[in-house]
Order: structure tokens, then C-alpha cells, then sequence
DNA sequence: TTGTATGCGTTATCAA
DNA sequence: TTGATAACGCATACAA
């Protein structure tokens, strides 16, 4: 393993001059440069984290803190996250979140003081809260966004634009033939539930589907039975629409299920969508069509975002926006007749 | 943050004598050890682990290659070995394993040369791997295997007994005046489809039923939609089996999904079981009745394991079984009539 | 059984 | 713009 020194008597410089010029300080003449460039490419060196640790007390890892990993969501995002940090070389350090303990900050702190990461990656629903926000200022810690419902000022956030997936699953659904769509909806508190209700609405209306009667909304709020309890209703309703739109993957399939149960098929009877193609929806039968969040580009994204430091100089943040994947399976067909 | 010369300070010894009293080593006496204790612990001071790293070229993050997360199982005892690890203030050094690479040891080596980890956790399938055992016994890397087939000299294991939960679950059906019982099978190369599978034989042959008659096997390899081929195939049976026992919960819940469209009632008609606690079997409805695989309980030990160094110098190797959670839910009840 | 001095690979201080 | 040297906290060779 080559070391600076190795580097500096290579190019013939001293280590300081080298390591200044690893950490792009300003002060380095461009000739200078291009020699502890060359003897770094000849070398294969590649500084120790460990050493830099030591010196300047702060862990090169990315911090995470995760909650909730039944969701599919989060483990999904997770493993996300682990991949992008193995492809850029990097260590994540992960560490449960309790959403429930109400003091957010004091969670926050803790594990920045055990972990010493001087970066970390906020998911929803901590993303927004506005005391870590200024937590993470007040230490100098960099942070990325993933999903939150506002922007923060000096935060870059990553996200996937929901309400224009919900439109293009509902539209879909027209273009089959579907005239009585319903959308079972999230959970009130939750950011995408509103996004997604509101592309599903975007469809319904430039579709010249009548709301109320014809575009129908109910809360599922993530639920399995309360989304087999909606389905219920809207099957036994006297106009019962013929397709389904569920804000999440396990919701849909709480409407396969109650559909079957009531002697009707999927996809010729009722038509079922899903959103966030979870391997359950993959492997059930029929598959399930659905909305496949980019959430590997979401996760290279945040770590490139956290890792370049150009970035975090300016006050004003940028909000990325990522392309989704509508996956179109076998739940989904032409309505019956 | 107190460091090593304070505690020598405080104890009145030197540095190294401290060293030694932190790492277990014979030569200090007991008096000596007191009084070093004693000044970490008003001191509260807790080794930095980079800089031991630093010295030692090992880093004190615990090793583990984990694959593919879609099956549950993984991602949830990935979160239970983050969190016993949370417990004992270390860290984890994860990474994706690509099973469909012929070449492990490679990965395994790999991940070594980058991490520096000196303790591994593997899961299945790693863990039955000679290859990958030569590999770390010759680096000296200590080793926990989870759930392995055999066990291995040296390495200490951790499981559960499958064969006695999968005994316990049929037991408990033909106990509820089930006579004909199937048991969907799992992936024939999967060491736990086996145990499974004689659990269910060994309570089918004391609870009196007759092998390929009333105690009825299918394969669905852990797939969803063979698994609701092998629930057709079995409701359709002239003698249709009234309750059935699948290797996990993904296939139970095929099953429920195929009994529910052939028009049968859950539980009230047929009585469905699974295995492993997954959450979309707690949140569908009837909810599941399933093994709970003790994975927290798991986790907390191997890291154990991991930390404690004298059990590592013994060359024989334990085999710890932790005790299982039998959960009893919605799906099953007496058979008709 | 205990203590002293040195090095691990960086970055920062200060002087050149 | 550059360089010599100290320092980060720990573990160990070597000495006592």
C-alpha cells in the first residue's frame, strides 16, 4: 500500500503539498498539481480514511438513519444506499430510528457523536423536521434530502416526481377503457399519499372522469385490512369500477386479494395498480403493475451530491428530480364487455 | 473525550498497563487491574476504535456479505444484526454478495482487502462454503455461522431448530382436528426445506397420518406462483386436504390468494400456516399463523460471539440453537363440520 | 509485573 | 507557493 510519502518523494514535493493537493486546496501551483497527480495515478495510491480519521476527528462514512424497514420502502432504499456507497468505495454507518420517541434531535445528536460522520443521508420522515435541519448546521454536517415534502435552504434534495407517476398509471387506465377508476389512498401524514391522490386527480379531471362518482377516493393509510375494507366498498358499490389504483404495492394486493375473494379475476374483471414495486408484487399472480421508484439512481445521486463539496458551497440548494419506471404487468387490462 | 493517558493518569500505571488491563492480558495483576477499571469507569472512557485501528491495520467493524433482500429473510436479519450491533456500540462493514458469481472467495476476499475487517458474520449460503472457511481461517479472520447446514471446526454457530418449529405448526393443525394436511415444500438446494419438511413427516407419523394420502407434500421452491399451483393442485384433490403448511410465508400467502379465488373460506374452509413472521403475514387478513425465527436474539449472540475472544481459542465449536416464537394467528382453526 | 519510546498515515502549525 | 515537524490515540518492541 503506497503511502503520501511515497507520493511526495515520487513527485518531489513534501506530503503537505501533496495533501493539499488532494484536498483541492487553493495554494498549489498548476504544475505542482499535474506532478502529484501523475505520481498518484503511478502509485494506485489512495488515501488512508483511517488516517484521516485520526487527524481530523471526522468518519468519511455516510450516516443513515432508518426507520421503519417493514414499509418495503425503507429496505428497499437501504440496500439502495449500501450498493451506491460500495460502487463509490464508501462506508455507510446505519443506525436505527425510533420515529416514535418524540425527541427527534436528541437522536440525531447521538449518533452523530458516536458515529463522528460529517455527512449524512435524511429520509422521510425525518428529512423534514426542522430542528435536525439546524442540528446538522449548527455541527457543520452536510446532508442530503431524500423525498422531503419542502425544500431546505443549503440542503440538496433527491426525489422522483409522484404526482406525474400516479397521473401516468391513472391515464393508463383510461387508455384501457376504464371509465370508473378508484384510488385507494395513504396516509394522511405522509407526503406522497397527497402527491399521488393529486396526480390520480390530474388524470381523472383532463380524462373527463366525473369526481365522486366515476373517480373515486378512499383511505387505505397504508394499510392491508383497512385497503381490503375499501376494496369491499367499492365492489359492492351499485356502479362498482372496474379498475383500482392503490397508493402502494401492499395495498394492491390487499385489493387482489378482497377481488378474488368476491369471485371476481384480475385482470378480466377489475383491473389493479400498485406503486413502488416491491418483490412481493413482482412475485404474486398476476403481477402486479406498478410504479418502480429509481431508487439505485436516487441513492448515486445523494452520495455523489454528499461527496462533492462544490456543491455544498452554494446557499442555494437544488432539488433532483429523477426519472421513474411505470411497469405495466399482468393486473391490469381492458375492462370487462 | 478521555484518552488512554488520562486513565493511566488517574490509575497511576502506565499507558501500556492500561493497554493491557483493555485487551485481556494474563500479565496484569488483579490489583493493578482494579484500579484501572475503576479510572475507566470514572472517567468514562471508551477505547477510540480508529485508532486502534490505526495501529493494528484491523478495523472493529463486524463483516457481513449479505444477498439477495427480496426474500425477507435477509433484510430482516440484516436489521437485527444493525441493531444488536447499535447495542454494543459497533459497527457493521456490509456489503451486496452476488451468489450467481461462481467465484466467492474472490467476493469474500475482496471485501476483506477493502473493510480490514477480523470478524465475519455468514449467512446462508456463504456459510456452508469450505472455499470461503479456508479463506478466512487463513487470514485469521474470526468467523460466525448462521444457520449452516454442517457445522464447521472452529467456527461457532447460531440457529434455530427448524425441524422442531416445523414439527410444532403441524402438530398444532392435526391438534385442531386437521386429517389431511399438505405441506408446500421449499427450494430443494435450501438447507431449511429439508428440516422443514421432516418436521412436518415427524409429526404426520406420530399424530397418525398417512404418508402421501393424508399427509400430502408439493413442491413451490419458495416461489409464489408454484406455490399457488401446488394449492390448486391440492384443493382439487378428490380428498382436498383442510389445512396446509407452507415452508414460508410468501407461499402461504399464495395459497391463501388460491383458496380464497377457488371459493374457499380462511380459516373456516381450510387453514393456512407459513413461516418466518414476515411483515405482509402479519398485516394481511386472517393475519398469519407462523414461526417467528428468534433473528434479534440471533443477532445479539453472534456478535457475542464475535467480541468475546476466548471462545475463539478453543478449537471445538459450539452450536447455539436459540428458541423459536410459535405464533398462532387468524389463519388456522378446526377443520369443517 | 510494569514502564518508555516509537510508529501507524494523515493534516495543521508555523516558518521559509 | 512550499516544506519540516508535531500531533491525533493506541499498541507493541524492548528495557527494567
Amino acid at each position: 500500500m503506497a503511502t503520501i510519502y511515497d507520493v511526495a518523494a515520487m513527485a518531489g514535493v513534501a506530503v503537505k503539498t501533496v495533501s493539499r493537493a488532494i484536498n483541492h486546496h487553493p495554494n498549489v501551483s498548476l504544475k505542482t498539481r499535474a506532478k502529484v497527480q501523475q505520481a498518484i495515478a503511478e502509485l494506485d495510491y489512495v488515501p488512508s480514511p483511517i488516517a484521516r480519521q485520526m487527524r481530523t476527528g471526522e468518519s468519511t462514512a455516510i450516516g443513515m438513519l432508518y426507520g421503519d424497514p417493514s414499509s418495503g420502502y425503507q429496505s428497499q432504499l437501504n440496500h439502495a444506499m449500501l450498493k451506491a456507497c460500495s460502487n463509490a468505495r464508501l462506508y455507510m454507518a446505519v443506525e436505527l430510528f425510533d420515529e416514535s420517541d418524540s425527541d427527534w434531535t436528541a437522536q440525531v445528536d447521538r449518533f452523530i457523536q458516536r458515529t463522528k460522520v460529517a455527512s449524512m443521508v435524511l429520509v422521510p420522515p425525518i428529512c423534514d423536521s426542522a430542528d435536525v435541519h439546524a442540528l446538522l448546521r449548527e455541527q457543520g454536517i452536510r446532508s442530503v434530502l431524500i423525498s422531503p415534502s419542502q425544500p431546505v435552504p443549503g440542503c440538496n434534495a433527491v426525489c422522483m416526481d409522484d404526482r406525474a407517476a400516479a397521473k401516468q398509471v391513472t391515464r393508463h387506465l383510461i387508455k384501457l377503457g376504464h371509465q370508473r377508476i378508484a384510488h385507494i389512498a395513504g396516509r394522511e401524514n405522509h407526503v406522497v399519499t397527497l402527491l399521488r391522490r393529486l396526480g390520480f386527480e390530474d388524470a381523472a379531471v383532463s380524462g373527463g372522469l366525473e369526481p365522486g362518482r366515476t373517480a373515486l377516493v378512499r383511505e387505505g393509510r397504508f394499510n392491508f385490512k383497512e385497503a381490503m375494507d375499501c376494496t369491499k366498498e367499492l365492489l359492492l358499490l351499485p356502479e362498482r369500477p372496474t379498475a383500482i389504483f392503490a397508493a402502494n404495492d401492499h395495498m394492491a394486493i390487499a385489493a387482489i386479494m378482497m377481488a378474488r375473494q368476491m369471485g371476481l379475476r384480475v385482470p378480466e374483471d377489475i383491473s389493479v395498480a400498485g406503486f413502488d414495486d416491491t418483490w412481493i408484487g413482482q412475485s404474486i399472480w398476476p403481477s402486479l403493475t406498478t410504479v418502480a421508484q429509481p431508487l439505485e439512481a436516487i441513492a448515486t445521486m445523494a452520495v455523489e451530491l454528499l461527496q462533492d463539496r462544490s456543491t455544498q458551497a452554494e446557499t442555494l440548494s437544488t432539488n433532483h428530480v429523477l426519472p421513474h419506471e411505470f411497469i405495466v404487468r399482468g393486473s391490469t387490462a381492458p375492462p370487462p364487455e
